[in-house]
DNA sequence: CGTCCACGTCTAC
DNA sequence: TAGACCTGGACGG
């Protein structure tokens, strides 16, 4: 669940569960995780948190307490940081104690009876945290908390070759765009109509510094403020998933239904999609663009339970990286690739389950 | 059983 | 621009 909203959700998550919750001792963490320990213990702490991108960070304080038998070895007395990243799978657990998930590689145990444990949970690993610093250098203003800061950076910056890249490529460089991940980029692009393989400079360099203060605005740029611009989008709309409220970041089926049904490009039935540069799965409609990588396959939708298809669209060569499953490709069946899925293809057609063998 | 895919970085050739 | 890093769910045979 890691995008932006996910970690501000998460930063919510713990603020709300845990902020009249003491915790003691030490911070515990799992043999198998390849990150620090986190050298903090502590009789009693609080715990609060913030987000910024597709960071969250979690302070420690201590809690002065009036009999001063402080003073024990190892004890802490000043705050500490963490900032957690969250790779693919992590996220934030508060649970009993005889609760605490599988893959709880970083834990917080509250002083209570019986006794409760923030977790931070991350089944694949890719997550990472760091204590006693800050936000990662190098990554940008967070496109929901910052907007101003965000899209002042990006329109400053467009002659970085970073803007060089087809938008879509340049929406998952953290450096400008922290906290965009890829379901973010199909939904934002869907709603603009704007092919993902377009250059991104070209996207971009039309638009306005914007935020003019006390310029009172005349009509046209009045009209020009009612049509949101893609850098607007970037903030507003990881902001309707913070606003579902916790959908979308837990991974409980029950909550994930509500986000699921916002979605209306990443992951739907009838949009397309293809791999972009760098292997990630780029969700459109219409138009990919003219930077969209020669190889690249188009691939409907396979649905979940429901109606199980799984249908590709003959045609080009499958690029899989890492099977490396050569397939024979004829120019006939790639022409014939491109024309269906190129071209806007009116899906009017219902979902075809017809699954046509590709390329073989 | 097996293969493919996943909301993200990292670093090495 | 490839892998590497990981687990697990969906789906196919």
């Amino acid at each position: 669940m890691p995008e932006g909203p996910e970690l501000h959700l998460a930063s919510l998550f713990v603020n709300r569960l845990c902020g009249g919750v003491v915790f003691t001792g030490a911070v515990t963490k799992s043999e198998v995780s390849k990150s620090p320990g986190v050298a903090f213990s502590c009789a009693a702490y609080r715990i609060s948190a913030a987000s910024r991108g597709k960071e969250v960070r979690l302070t420690l304080t201590p809690i002065k307490s009036d009999d001063k038998r402080r003073g024990k070895a190892g004890e802490a007395d000043r705050p500490v940081d963490i900032v957690f990243r969250f790779g693919m799978s992590g996220y934030f657990r508060f649970t009993p104690e005889d609760e605490v998930p599988k893959h709880a590689h970083l834990r917080f145990h509250s002083d209570e009876r019986p006794r409760r444990v923030l977790s931070f949970v991350d089944a694949r690993r890719f997550g990472s945290w760091r204590a006693g610093g800050s936000w990662q250098p190098g990554r940008g203003p967070c496109i929901m908390l910052e907007y101003s800061s965000f899209r002042q950076n990006v329109l400053s910056h467009l002659s970085d070759r970073a803007f060089d890249r087809p938008i879509c490529e340049a929406l998952l460089n953290q450096k400008y765009f922290n906290g965009i991940g890829n379901y973010l980029r199909a939904e934002i692009l869907f709603r603009l109509n704007i092919p993902p393989f377009v250059q991104a400079r070209g996207v971009l360099e039309d638009l306005h510094p914007e935020e003019t203060k006390g310029q009172i605005p005349d009509k046209k740029t009045q009209e020009q403020k009612m049509v949101p611009d893609l850098l607007r989008l970037c903030h507003s709309i990881p902001l309707e998933v913070v606003n579902m409220g916790g959908k979308g970041y837990d991974p409980e089926k029950a909550d994930y239904s509500d986000f699921e049904a916002w979605l209306q490009c990443y992951c739907v039935d009838g949009m397309s999609s293809v791999r972009d540069h760098n292997g990630r799965t780029m969700w459109f409609r219409g138009d990919p663009g003219p930077l969209v990588p020669k190889d690249s396959k188009s691939v409907k939708k396979r649905t979940k339970k429901d109606d199980h298809q799984d249908q590709k669209v003959a045609g080009t060569s499958s690029n899989n990286k890492k099977e490396k499953v050569i397939q024979r490709q004829t120019k006939k069946e790639k022409s014939s690739s491109e024309e269906e899925t190129s071209g806007t293809v009116r899906r009017s057609e219902r979902q075809r389950r017809t699954r046509s063998t590709d390329g073989k």
